[in-house]
DNA sequence: AATTATGAATGCTTTACCTCA
DNA sequence: GGTGAGGTAAAGCATTCATAA
């Protein structure tokens, strides 16, 4: 399949997701994601995206932004809608799920540990489960499987079950408003996708899960292009103060040159001027630039600019 | 046959709540 | 009555497996 293939390619374009933040500091990485620091019941990685995403470069066009998100959104989004071959089947397995199945073996595990650690067994959802089996879960269409049912052990082979399209979607829909689900939620929509509970939260674990991968690896490549043009920037600045010695090695040279350029940038417009230091003509056009700006700080305020290893907010490509 | 996508299982951590000394 | 320790349940995450496509 092509499909990862162009989740990469995407990837590939759209780096700058997180990158952001690193907006003027080009020592040091921006952070990549916000961290978290509440409980975990209140993640939502959704929002956190959105305020990645406000806190984009404002140089990079929004198109670019949007492109950036629904290139993350379709590596995981799209597929369940349009990955072709869709199957029909929606029926959890009879194997796992025994209509009068009402006790912890509801995940069919092999070595039916699921009440180890007591914590992690999820004993609510089972009794969920078991609810929603009763609501009439079980009698959803299963266009396969049928023949494992009958398998006396029934949990060894684990049928697969595939998402519907339409179950899909529903949930993907879901996922966008909120990634996480409270139990009545999830027993609605439960409810409405005629599957369990248990598989509602599962669903949503995995699109947590894969979600935060694909982040992770729009954060790696990001990283990567970060380092490449911090080195680029060290590799011209290198190149700079080389050449720099090498004219204050031959004096006579060097009276005759210019005074060292410097950058200014108005503080409102951001947008720079290239001035020598002693030359006042070339200084003038600061000003210049911001009379077209209302500049709170004042005119006369000039900051240096730096030299920015940010990816996609400025050409690294110098000459 | 190999690969990919994805549903599911398992074990662990974190948090909130309760009980008790 | 306030407080800290210990236990428990619930929820989520990371990892892994299994299987459909």
């Amino acid at each position: 399949m092509g499909e990862k293939d162009i989740g990469n390619e995407d990837v590939g374009l759209s780096l700058s997701l997180s990158l952001s933040l690193g907006r003027g500091c080009s020592s040091s990485p921006p952070p990549l994601k916000p961290q978290r620091s509440v409980p975990m019941n209140n993640i939502n990685e959704k929002s956190s995206w959105n305020e990645l995403f406000q806190l984009l470069p404002q140089a990079m066009p929004l198109t670019e932004k949007l492109n950036m998100q629904n290139a993350v959104d379709r590596s995981t989004d799209m597929r369940p809608l349009f990955g072709g071959g869709i199957n029909m089947n929606s029926m959890p397995s009879t194997a796992e799920t025994p209509p009068d199945c009402n006790q912890d073996n509801r995940d069919s595990s092999p070595n039916n540990s699921s009440l180890s650690s007591g914590s992690g067994c999820k004993r609510s959802e089972r009794e969920e489960d078991n609810g929603a089996a009763v609501a009439g879960i079980e009698l959803a269409s299963c266009s396969r499987g049928s023949d494992d049912e009958d398998g006396g052990g029934g949990e060894a082979a684990r049928k697969k079950l595939r998402l519907t399209k339409e179950q899909s979607m529903l949930l993907e829909e879901t996922f966008k408003q909120h990634n996480t689900l409270n139990p009545k939620q999830k027993q609605t929509l439960a409810k409405e996708l005629n599957l369990r509970a248990r598989q509602v939260e599962v669903w949503f674990q995995n699109r947590r899960a894969r979600t935060k991968l694909k982040q992770t690896e729009v954060d790696c490549e990001y990283l990567k292009r970060y380092c490449e043009n911090l080195s680029e920037e060290n590799r011209r600045l290198q190149k700079e103060v080389q050449e720099l010695r090498t004219l204050k090695l031959s004096p006579q040279l060097y009276m005759h040159m210019n005074p060292p350029t410097t950058l200014t940038m108005c503080p409102s417009c951001e947008r720079v001027a290239v001035s020598s230091a002693s030359s006042s003509a070339s200084t003038a056009h600061v000003p210049a630039l911001q009379s077209n700006c209302n500049n709170s700080l004042g005119p006369n305020i000039q900051r240096p600019v730096r030299v920015n290893t940010w990816p996609f907010d400025s050409p690294i490509s110098r000459p």
